[in-house]
RNA sequence: CGGAGCAUAGCGCAGCCUGGUAGCGCGAUUGGUUUGGGACCAAUAGGCCGAGGGUUCGAAUCCCUCUGCUCCGACCA
């Protein structure tokens, strides 16, 4: 490919509002183009280097007996109706008519779809299990798009679904593809991806992991044993070995006044304890806009992901005053003291029902209760004692015991053991040995290809550019002219070229003429790894330089054999993505 | 969905407060001199100032409405 024809300009200044690595250099480069918020055209270097990342998926995908299917991005609204997602899925997904009225939907996954797919096409357990995937473009109308193509509307997603006759089958399936993941991020370069323990959400007992790139800019909090091996969870299901214990004499319940002092930090401070001393209430509502309660101790933060799974809800928001003031609770001096049970769902954590004499509200403007114990001042047998707390940075690991460890994470993939969840209400079974029939059992498995390439420049890069891994470079080796018209460096430098590609190799030839400055600033923010630059200062020697894009030492190749030898170091670059 | 901001040439921005001929830098085109980390000279092209309405003799500029985009938060199979 010669750089002079190549679609796609460079950008000399980062965009304005670009503020991850990935973003600045994705639009710099000339990768990408937004058109829309949060959807975006792919330039041709970032088409190729998507292309290769495909191409690992597939081969990895396939090697766990995964067989390539295409299915649409246009849905009938009816399927997710069976599903029943049609109704509880947000706005994330988004619906439309079609001429004749009929309710569609873009897809934003794909389980009802192959669902639908496989429960007509495959009726016996001699025919499981069985895994289909694609890779196809998804839409999701997220409320908010972000950072360049971290978190964008429409996007291509691999997506793979497997059908089992039961968790066994699944069980082992799983750990194969979780084995195949390991090794699509190894293989598209990415060094520093783990896997997490993820919010299975209420699916009850089933399994799910997230593939996370650890990275500063990512949204995704992630808790992490010292070792990074030991435990590994989201925030949202992470959970710490942290021991509660009631110390010490249980002392008479105090009212006090404090008064104007709502938050924990003013009561605290006001009564001269801290905040471990003091309980908090947070509220939220549920769906039918009961009153949520959950009581926590005053330096923890509730989890709200830990308290939807132990209610079972799937959504929830913060309670207003007014929803608080009708359950009988006074919001900044709230306790469940004096609360009727039955009009909230009361749930406590285990940290403010195991530690002694805590300050609580009143339920009366400005006054407070010292000396809360839980059991004594209300009925455990009324109350749901769980873990519904944010793990904090430092807790001990409920592996090793050592301090836990505080990351960001961007999401690139992910696995999850659906079990029954759509084959039942879609009724995708099949007959067993005794002619039963049953429900088969599933799992998906998610890679997003764009946030993988994305991540893998967040991964790899320096104050110039992004630095490709020869298994994903848009092309193998940049051939640089510094001035072509000059004393045949033009000449042998498409000689070169010409030898390269019919060796196979792969070759971006800037034969611009460009000023050797901005020829070697395009070439970082295009970041293929292997470097060469041809001159009337080398050429007459005979010889063409050779250098790594990650570094600026420069070797001499003589150009008789600088065809063959290059190719040989590319395929040789190439073993160690294998 | 809450909060904040922005919208003027391909990109980055100034002009707006205080209304009066549309500007700068980069990029592009042509010609010339250049060529080892974003050169120089000369010329040229390029704008319904996001959209609609209002005030005014006159609106990029003042007022109203809308739309789009970005950032922070909420949400996120």
């Amino acid at each position: 490919m010669k750089m002079s024809q190549l679609a796609g300009r460079r950008l000399k200044e980062d965009p304005k509002d670009a503020k991850t690595v990935s973003h600045k250099y994705l639009v710099r480069g000339g990768y990408i183009r937004p058109v829309s918020a949060g959807i975006y055209s792919l330039l041709p270097i970032a088409k190729r280097i998507i292309s290769k990342i495909e191409a690992i998926i597939r081969e990895e995908m396939n090697a766990v007996d995964g067989q390539e299917v295409l299915m649409p991005v246009v849905l009938p609204a009816d399927l997710w109706q069976e599903s029943g997602r049609y109704d509880t899925v947000g706005a994330e997904l988004l619906r439309f008519k079609d001429r004749n009225g009929k309710a569609m939907i873009l897809g934003m996954t794909h389980e009802e779809a192959v669902v639908h797919l496989i429960r007509t096409e495959i009726s016996s357990y001699k025919q499981l299990p069985v895994m289909v995937y694609q890779i196809q473009t998804k839409y999701r109308d997220e409320a908010r798009p972000r950072a360049g193509l971290i978190r964008v509307r429409e996007f291509t997603m691999k997506d793979a679904y497997s059908f089992h006759t039961d968790q066994a089958s699944l069980d082992e399936y799983y750990k194969r593809v979780h084995a195949a993941y390991e090794k699509i991020y190894r293989r598209v370069g990415l060094t520093h991806v783990v896997s997490i323990l993820s919010n299975s959400g209420m699916m009850g007992g089933s399994v799910s992991h997230e593939f996370m790139l650890l990275a500063d800019c990512g949204e995704d909090s992630i808790f992490l044993s010292p070792d990074g091996k030991s435990y590994k969870a989201n925030r949202e299901v992470a959970v710490s070995d942290l021991k509660f214990e009631k110390k010490g004499e249980e002392l008479p319940l105090e009212k006090i006044h404090t008064p104007g002092k709502k938050t924990i930090e003013e009561v605290a401070d006001f009564l001269g304890v801290k905040a471990d001393q003091t309980g908090k209430a947070v509220f939220y509502s549920d769906p039918e806009g009961k009153l949520i309660f959950a009581m926590i101790r005053g330096d923890f933060e509730v989890n709200e992901t830990k308290l939807k799974n132990v209610l079972g809800i799937s959504e929830m928001n913060f309670a207003n005053d007014e929803q608080i003031r009708a359950a009988g609770a006074v919001p900044g001096y709230a306790s469940p003291l004096g609360l009727d049970p039955a009009r909230i769902r009361l749930v406590v954590d285990k940290s403010a029902a195991n530690t002694s004499n805590l300050v609580v509200g009143a339920n009366e403007a400005d006054y407070h209760y010292r000396n809360f114990n839980f059991g004594r001042d209300l009925d455990a047998k009324d109350v749901l004692v769980t873990d519904i707390a944010c793990v904090r940075e430092g807790d001990p690991c409920p592996v090793t015991g050592e301090p836990l460890v505080f990351r960001h994470g961007i999401e690139i993939g992910n696995i999850f053991q659906l079990g029954t969840k759509y084959s039942k209400p879609m009724n995708c079974s099949y007959l067993d040995k005794d002619g039963k029939s049953q429900y088969m059992v599933m799992g998906c498995y998610g890679i997003g290809v764009g946030r993988t390439m994305a991540s893998v420049i967040e991964d790899s890069h320096d104050d110039y550019g992004p630095i490709w891994p020869m298994s994903v470079a848009p092309w193998q080796v940049h051939v640089c002219a510094l001035t072509p018209q000059k004393d045949g460096v033009g000449e042998a430098a498409s000689k070169l070229v010409a030898e390269l590609e019919a060796l196979g190799v792969e070759v971006l030839y800037d034969d611009r003429g460009e000023k050797a400055g901005s020829m070697f600033s395009d070439a970082d923010l295009i970041g293929i790894p292997f470097r060469v630059i041809v001159s009337p200062k080398s050429l007459a020697g005979g010889a063409a330089e050779f250098r790594l894009r990650s570094s600026r030492d420069t070797e001499l190749i003589p150009l008789e054999t600088a065809a063959a030898e290059l190719a040989r170091r590319v395929k040789s670059e190439l073993e160690k993505y294998r």
